[in-house]
DNA sequence: CATTTAGTTCAATTAAAAATGAACATATTA
DNA sequence: TAATATGTTCATTTTTAATTGAACTAAATG
């Protein structure tokens, strides 16, 4: 241990925590920085600021900032007060049920309220046309019955995975 | 009804339909095409071959072609024989229990394999490892019990999903 | 068995997303 | 209050992903 890569300043073992958390942070629809981020933050032995993790990664100063962003944005880190430094300090957030529920907050609930709005939407150019085929109505009901039950899954599945902590 | 945008050979009501899956599409981390395509047959009064559907969304053959490919791939459309035409015709499968059990089966398994897979590698790379801190350990055993979760969550997650139909 | 029709494949192009880095804002301290 | 330290923003560049379209395979038709 303590041998980094030189070239990319990671150790073999968080070079492979940084490749799972990138594999999810892809799943999810989030930049390659931000699952390198949060990888690198949830093996790191101590909480790391900015240019930390920018050294480490060997990644631009933009980059980190908008990733530390996303990452504060559903509470995948936390920031930490480190006595006598200005800088900012983060560390992951290990509550599994904490991610998820703010994952599911910040980036899913919003994609099913304008999935309502567009039903609505819908709905109303329904009313609008005459002579609608019964197919036509089934279709929009269904349509009506997925989101609603997309709305009833969301909570039950953060019940789930937020199983003991 | 059937007054058709011109440019988009979409009424108002297929346009806000298709727009709606674009949005799923994008979500589920889809090419937009497919949302379009899917859109398009859900809402659709009968069955439709490619051409059907290259022309009225004004795509090429190839992303029409490769697009029906991955809607097969899960599920989300059928194909259906119709008598005297040798061209393929597809319809929206409704069944959203099929739907999300065969994009959990193609898209989310082979994720959780592979992370299955990296998982070991990092239990081997600790393996090797001497003098390795607690905090180290007990990071990849919240690895280990993520992991776990995920395999378990995915299959009650589809049963919620199907829950009538 | 040549021709047409349907569909696939894949190299090249185009479009979309992410990363960069310089300019900027803000707070700190000397 | 000048100089420094930290972090953010955003126009530009780079990278990645999706689309295109021509060449192709395979099957049906005449």
């Amino acid at each position: 241990m303590k041998i980094k890569d030189s070239l990319s300043g990671l150790s073999a073992l968080e070079s492979e925590v940084v490749a799972l958390f990138v594999r999810v942070a892809d799943l999810l629809n989030l930049p390659r920085s931000v699952g390198e981020l949060y990888g690198v933050l949830f093996i790191a032995e101590k909480s790391m600021c900015l240019d930390d993790l920018r050294i480490k990664l060997n990644i631009s100063k933009g980059s980190t900032s908008q990733g530390l962003k996303i990452l504060r944005s559903f509470g995948a880190i936390r920031v930490v007060y480190v006595p006598g430094d200005r800088k900012d300090f983060y560390e992951a957030e290990s509550s599994l049920r904490k991610i998820a529920s703010g994952f599911a907050h910040e980036q899913i609930q919003p994609h099913l309220e304008s999935g309502l709005d567009r039903l609505e939407r819908i709905q109303d150019l329904l009313k609008e046309e005459v002579d609608v085929s019964g197919t036509l109505h089934e279709r929009v009901e269904r349509l009506e019955n997925w989101q609603k039950r997309a709305n009833q899954v969301l909570p039950l599945v953060l019940k789930l995975i937020g199983g003991k902590g």
